[in-house]
DNA sequence: CGCGTGTCTCCTGCTGACGGTTGACAAACC
DNA sequence: GGTTTGTCAACCGTCAGCAGGAGACACGCG
């Protein structure tokens, strides 16, 4: 049998990978709490692994905001703050904004399908209530771009930033943020078959703008660490 | 005497933090040259410091794009890869101009005249054919709106990815892209005086395309690790 | 009873060491 | 001579342990 000659199709798993995904995910759907303290021996016990995967992993979570270390003192899950929120939705906006602008004119129509098909599937889990689902298309869908851009910083700064919104969406309103995302979704499909580049950018944009009326409903000094 | 009460201004200075400079400035004046291998050993002994810190700051500097680790392998300097600079410099253009729209509403004269003070020094900088006081002057520039924007992620993206940015210029042109720069800086300036957010925003943008010109400058597979 | 001080414990940051995996070299076979 | 395969050293990822500092508590003093 003729093996395949796809390269580093398997990579091996590096547990602070995995870590790293263990924690970001509890702090995303909440059971780590904002404000709660993160103690490296606990999370050595609960992930199974040594201390050094587990510090590689909250480094990478510190510099994405989603928790926040005084050194030599203690590690805690990030409290939801108004102003932080705002900032990874502007930079991410930005992002997606960009994405759409450079993956434009090399834009595939299987891409497009691909749009399509991810956002079917997005209509179909707000229907169904499914927030996972949900939260999993739409990261399909403006996933297609991101990725047809071909611009790995943009990748990077996403992934570093996607879950601080995603954290605010699921405590806070367990429900994805806008049924009219769909439509906005559909639109910019359309812009971008139509080859309509700053139409798509801005239809982009605004979606991701969605956010922002919620972030108002946050009182500003919610569960600020120290003062309160 | 009383103490000041100024909370937190001395921080206990980190051996990563520490590492993470020295291994990112070296990278980026060339005396570690691109697809030079970073041996762990050799990082500590000429560091002075345990491999654990070595180890957290070449995470980072991953992240950035200014190193590649395959796992278990090796660890080199990244090739300069013109994909790779093209893609920070694109996000990196986003980020000022994100950080431009967002600071002008509250832009104080104060933060004006540190901007024209800034940008007299890069002006003076760029006379004496001073690189280093150009990069820091133009930083300075640049730095004004994204302090003043309060925006934390953008603050976070530009320090993961102006380093690249910055190498590609010392490398290959040893002096800074544009001497035009100045004019556009005073620009800048006016349109923020003149509260003009889509105006100013777009002189940001288009300062910071400048690099492109240089970028095609590059060979599209210069220096690519194994078969050159 | 309130405040200041000393001690004690816990936790983080760092150190040094070990094992697994990987790429390379060389010997053996066709 | 070319190809295959066995062996090996090197290096990264991970582990357990040590030291310094910060906070908590209790004691003593006013």
């Amino acid at each position: 049998m003729p093996v395949p000659i796809s390269r580093g199709l398997v990579s091996r798993s590096l547990l602070r990978d995995n870590a790293y995904r263990a924690i970001r995910d509890a702090i995303v759907d909440g059971t780590l709490a904002p404000g709660e303290r993160l103690n490296d021996a606990d999370l050595v016990e609960w992930l199974g692994v040594s201390r050094t995967p587990v510090r590689e992993a909250l480094a990478r979570l510190e510099q994405a905001g989603l928790v926040q270390t005084k050194p030599g003192r203690h590690t805690i899950v990030s409290p939801l703050d108004v102003r932080a929120v705002r900032a990874a939705q502007s930079v991410t906006a930005a992002m997606h904004e960009l994405a759409v602008r450079e993956a434009l004119p090399g834009l595939s129509a299987a891409e497009l399908d691909a749009m399509r098909a991810a956002n079917a599937r997005f209509a179909d889990a707000l229907r169904r209530d499914d927030v996972d689902a949900a939260i999993a298309a739409d990261d399909d869908f403006h996933g297609v771009p991101v990725t047809a851009s071909a611009n790995h910083a943009i990748r990077t700064v996403l992934e570093q930033f996607t879950p601080v919104l995603r954290r605010l969406e699921r405590l806070r309103f367990s429900s994805l943020s806008g049924r009219g995302s769909v439509a906005q979704h559909e639109r910019i499909i359309a812009l971008c078959e139509a080859g309509d580049a700053d139409g798509a950018a801005a239809a982009t944009r605004a979606n991701w703008e969605t956010l922002v009326p919620l972030l108002d409903t946050l009182p500003d000094g919610e569960a600020t660490s120290s003062t309160g």
